[in-house]
DNA sequence: TTGTACGCGTTATCAG
DNA sequence: CTGATAACGCGTACAA
């Protein structure tokens, strides 16, 4: 291991002749600089292989150029089937790479990770920090904001002490266009297999599905999922013991719709004819189950693209950033319903 | 958005009546610092929500406790249903956390997103840089190594200037164990579904099944595979195409089993009746397939684990941290062979 | 256009 | 055991 000395600011100068001043200005791009001289401060860094000290940099900007990803989920759960967190992170991490930030993803399943999430936020290693697939009222991003540290949320926030901007999907219209299209086409014992309540998609999914079941005069049936295929499988199942001549089901995403599809195709209900599923993501694969799914389409990569522009805005100081930006969802009507 | 201005160390110094000095003690932990003090500085910190600069104290200390995991792949890849990732990450990040360390994740699967990698980890940013998937012979690892960085690689690099400390696991040897497996229940056209050959994973896992058929006196039949379901299917089936007799098959990956297992199946091959299959991995699914996979299990959690182990000694200073570690491999032996 | 000099917030070295 | 004070490496008003 070569542990050869770092090359400085000041290094780098006297090696061109010219002053420390002169070697900051070429190396931040300044276009004050004669170009006789700014060529030979570049050879000189070439030679020395000078790379600024990040920390003095940061020091004196108080701007580290990256911005963290807070994932409060186990690798496990990160790393599952569940396409959202990969199209999330690249949504994030495509206009990030576009503004010449680093991307800093850190995942916190624990108690204790979480807390050294935040004291690595909070210790200025980061210029803002964005959240998604919050649980619960995480108080986290508020307390973040609150030190002054740019937040942003994908997901609205359940506790709004202080607000923090958000963008979100339309999760009511999406569903309520599901449920419509399923009552259009006749279809009268309508379940659906909710999401984790603790998580304001699960929340929200759900409360769309009760309320245009509502408008229509129509009686819920409800079971309880995670958003993971193996809980759409149980769900599922029990669903079908409850009330066995059930001729829909909504289920709060694409993965639990699939476990759903399982699940019917194991107690010998065909889709749709017995049964209408409806999911709500349309990933890629959903196109390609059997039968191809019809879902509510939430654009997750458009998602994370947007959080990352609110968070430069919010990083550079814009007064203006929306407090909510909701993006829309819209029914995408395949062969399962 | 509060900016409330953050406190330093001097304003904490101020309210608790002390200087500066005394100050840096007590939130390091010092223990040369008499009881009252340290209890009305403690106090000072917590009435101010003071927080230690990562900047200002990076500075001085040339430490930033945070190390990078970087994986040349891109983020389609790292969250596919290849467990391999979330493994690694997982045994990295548990020992990291027990060290107080912050794990950086780093995907790279651009060119551009790897001349990032590169800049951010020169510019100490993290204090050490720990490598996985490495494609080819990767520059990085020795150009970084070269600069004074600790770098530690998962899988031995397959450039050696200058030579960077690595942990591998024992592929030959398991490859072995696995082929003379089939031997000696008597199969004797022998194929394999090869993993990327830019890998040293792939290079060498091939290798060992050639080598044990050469010295078996066994004809060779390869098909090129990439470690994902998807090309163990089309390897299969061309293997199929080549020698219809073939009586077994060793996977370089799990994940290319499964998709041999599927593609036999499809193909009206019982297995193992018909044909033998063996994988490599031995992932939790694995003991789930139909039939359940014999396997060569590779200790990938334990690999990252000690990969992290080493890094912490790396940056330390341990002057005599190995240059490779070989951790061993274990045929697991179920229903497919 | 270039150089001088100061400050960013900490830690570490030395006296006291 | 505590307090001055000098680094750490860089950006940037300000002066030349």
């Amino acid at each position: 291991m070569t542990t050869r000395e770092r090359p400085t600011l000041e290094a780098v100068a006297q090696r061109a002749g010219v002053s420390r001043a002169t070697v900051s200005r070429v190396v931040n791009g300044s276009t004050t600089v004669a170009a006789t001289i700014r060529e030979a401060v570049n050879r000189a860094v070439e030679e020395l292989g000078y790379v600024p000290n990040q920390a003095a940099r940061s020091l004196v900007t108080r701007q580290t150029d990256s911005i963290a990803l807070i994932l409060p989920e186990t690798a496990n759960r990160v790393f599952s089937d569940d396409l959202f967190f990969p199209a999330i992170i690249r949504g994030v991490g495509s206009e990030l790479e576009a503004a010449d930030k680093q991307l800093v993803l850190m995942m916190a399943g624990s108690a204790a990770g979480y807390q050294r999430v935040e004291r690595y936020a909070v210790a200025g290693h980061v210029d803002g920090v964005m959240f998604a697939s919050i649980h619960g009222a995480d108080p986290l991003p508020g307390l973040l904001a609150r030190r002054g540290i740019p937040v942003i949320c994908s997901g609205r926030p359940m506790t709004a002490t202080p607000p923090v901007p958000y963008i979100d999907v339309d999760h009511a219209g999406g569903v309520a266009a599901a449920i419509q299209h399923l009552i259009e086409s006749g279809r009268s014992r309508i379940a659906t297999i909710a999401g984790p309540q603790d998580m304001v998609a699960g929340l929200a999914r759900l409360t769309g599905y009760t309320d245009t079941l509502r408008d229509a005069g129509l009686p819920p049936l409800v079971a309880a999922g995670d958003f993971t295929r193996d809980s759409g499988i149980t769900a599922m199942r029990a669903l079908l013991d409850r009330d066995p001549a059930l001729d829909a089901v909504f289920a709060a995403s694409d993965l639990m719709a699939h476990g759903a599809l399982q699940a019917l195709r194991a107690a010998g209900r065909s889709v749709p004819d017995d049964v209408a599923v409806i999911g709500f993501d349309d990933f890629d694969i959903s196109r390609y189950s059997d039968p191809p799914l019809t879902t509510v389409r939430q654009p997750i990569g458009e998602a994370g693209r947007t959080m990352a522009r609110q968070m430069l805005r919010l990083i550079a100081g814009d007064p203006d950033v929306e407090p909510a930006i909701i993006l829309p969802t819209e029914l995408i009507i395949r062969a399962s319903a």
